[in-house]
RNA sequence: GGCCCUAUCGUCUAGUGGACCAGGACAUCAGGUUCUCAUCCUGAAAACAGGGGUUCAAUUCCCCUUGGGGCCGCCA
């Protein structure tokens, strides 16, 4: 009875490490998180490793690299003990069995010695039929001493799980009422052997023996929570509540494929995008605040969130969207912050020059939509391109006149007093009305920059500084001379 | 093929029976700002899948059809 008061909000997220850490995995890290973290319950991180073959280190490591980079921390994992641990299934084998051998025991669940040439025989003439494909139950009333005896004779046996034929209905946190006709299942596989259990059967023991309380996972799981719910009913578990998320699509609205993000969430990182930006457009698939607000903080959405406002179809991948939050929040950054950030994305040779990478993070903040376009962006800073001379001269301008433009330009800078610039420009600009500002402005630009776009003028001569400045105008007055 | 989930602009979505000839954002297009590019500003185009009900009134509730998706593994 004082149970309801105790109960405790805890959420898991479950990946196998069989593959990077894939977007999908992320946005339901994410909701799980977020839920969390509204709760004030416990978010905690369990490896389903027990497909033992595919299972490796450096995909686990993977998606701890990547849910530390996204700040999704868990409160309990491989790598924080908890009161609930090991959470690795590869290392909970023992617990796995217990049970397994409490379900044989009651006849809740069998050894099937059914080959998979057979199983799979069965199947096709199951949908040539049109019906639902399910185990036929051929080895379901094999008496124990049977049993026994081809299992010492070394006959290979899976365990199967006895699927009571009901109908069942579940409550779906975000889509309401679901149910599911168990009669057209079958016995589902639950272990390869006594120590070899599978995904449907460790889940469940795992998410009572670590007393999960949501089970928040994406829309694919919905046909298997029914058979879960059913092995918790048989195990005597208690039920946690349901939130089966929508899926995330790929463009031709397909579950969201390796082909379409052929990439770990990590390669994100590398490719400049801020966490915060990751995190903004990831809970941004399928959930919205109740304005129109589209950047938001993590800390609003914790506030916000709600399970009910969650949307029920899939969401298509946007990668223009991630590229649009992503300028903004760079914006939103403190110039030291983004330096800092910046830090992995500037070449080796520039680091030394630390006042111009700031004075050119300052000016160039709003250009910058990856951390990774730092590097093109600033380049003629450091290093002026190798252009060529007609690109001095305006579109309706001539060599003579831009060169006698150049000549008064270098005379101004020269003139100009330590680091007024903005006296400089008060100078120039009235030059640049009287003569045309493009007749002006333009060869002033491509002078400092060696390229057809960049910042303004002034801009660069601030950031560049006088004495660089002077030199990059002389060697456009020697090209074009 | 069976079962389940789902359905508002190209995309993400607002909308919970009348306030909606449907709002916002991204993308697109057209202007403006600007020496250029980016930014920024203004504007435009763009959707309730179809058919039945229920109701005085349906984007909103119900049913059917259609479309989309997922699952049907000794993967998770």
């Amino acid at each position: 009875m004082a149970d309801i008061f105790k109960t405790e909000i805890r959420v898991r997220l479950a990946p196998s490490p069989t593959g990077l850490f894939h977007f999908g995995t992320a946005r339901t890290a994410l909701f799980n998180w977020i839920f969390a973290k509204n709760q004030g319950g416990k978010f905690i991180l369990r490896v389903e490793d027990t497909d033992f073959e595919r299972s490796e280190k450096k995909y686990e490591e993977d998606i701890i690299n990547g849910l530390k980079w996204l700040g999704l921390n868990w409160e309990e994992g491989p790598d924080i003990d908890g009161s609930y641990g090991p959470y690795r299934q590869s290392e909970r084998l023992d617990i796995y069995e217990k049970y397994l051998k409490q379900l044989i025991e009651e006849k809740k669940a069998f050894h099937c010695f059914c080959s998979k040439e057979e199983i799979e025989a069965d199947r096709q003439a199951m949908i040539s039929q049109g019906l639902s494909p399910k185990y036929g139950g051929r080895c379901q009333n094999l008496s124990e001493e049977k049993v026994n005896e081809r299992l010492r004779k070394g006959e290979k046996a899976v365990i199967r799980f006895k699927m009571p034929a009901v109908r069942l209905e579940f409550s779906d946190l975000i889509r309401d009422k679901i149910s599911a006709d168990m009669g057209l299942i079958g016995d589902i596989v639950i272990a390869r052997n006594l120590k070899s259990p599978l995904f449907y059967f460790a889940g469940v023991v795992d998410d009572y023996a670590m007393k999960i309380s949501h089970v928040i996972r994406g829309e694919d799981h919905i046909s298997n929570t029914p058979k879960q719910i059913m092995l918790q009913r048989a195990l005597g578990f208690p039920e946690p509540q349901y939130a089966h998320l929508p899926l995330i699509l790929s463009p031709d609205r397909s579950k969201l494929s390796k082909r379409y993000i052929d990439a770990s969430l990590n390669d994100f990182q590398s490719q400049g995008y801020l966490p915060e930006a990751m995190n903004n457009f990831m809970a941004f698939l399928g959930w919205h605040p109740k304005d129109d607000r589209e950047i938001i903080t993590m800390k609003e959405i914790i506030k916000e969130f709600d399970l009910k406002r969650i949307q029920k179809a899939g969401a298509v991948f946007n990668l223009e969207k991630l590229e649009w939050l992503n300028a903004q929040h760079i914006r939103k950054l403190s110039d030291n912050d983004l330096t800092e950030r910046l830090k992995n994305f500037i070449p080796e040779k520039w680091r030394l020059e630390k006042e111009l990478i700031g004075k050119i993070i300052k000016f160039e903040k709003e250009r910058i939509k990856k951390l990774s376009d730092f590097k093109e962006i600033a380049e003629f800073f450091f290093e002026l391109p190798n252009y060529d001379k007609d690109m001095l001269i305006w579109k309706t301008s001539n060599k003579e006149k831009t060169k006698i433009i150049l000549e008064n330009l270098y005379n101004e800078i020269k003139k100009m007093a330590e680091s007024d610039y903005a006296g400089l420009k008060e100078i120039i600009m009235p030059i640049a009305e009287a003569w045309g500002r493009g007749e002006v402005l333009w060869p002033l630009r491509v002078a400092l920059s060696g390229k057809e776009t960049s910042p303004g003028p002034f801009e660069i001569i601030e950031i560049l500084g006088k004495e660089k400045s002077l030199a990059r105008v002389k060697i456009a007055i020697n090209k074009i001379s």
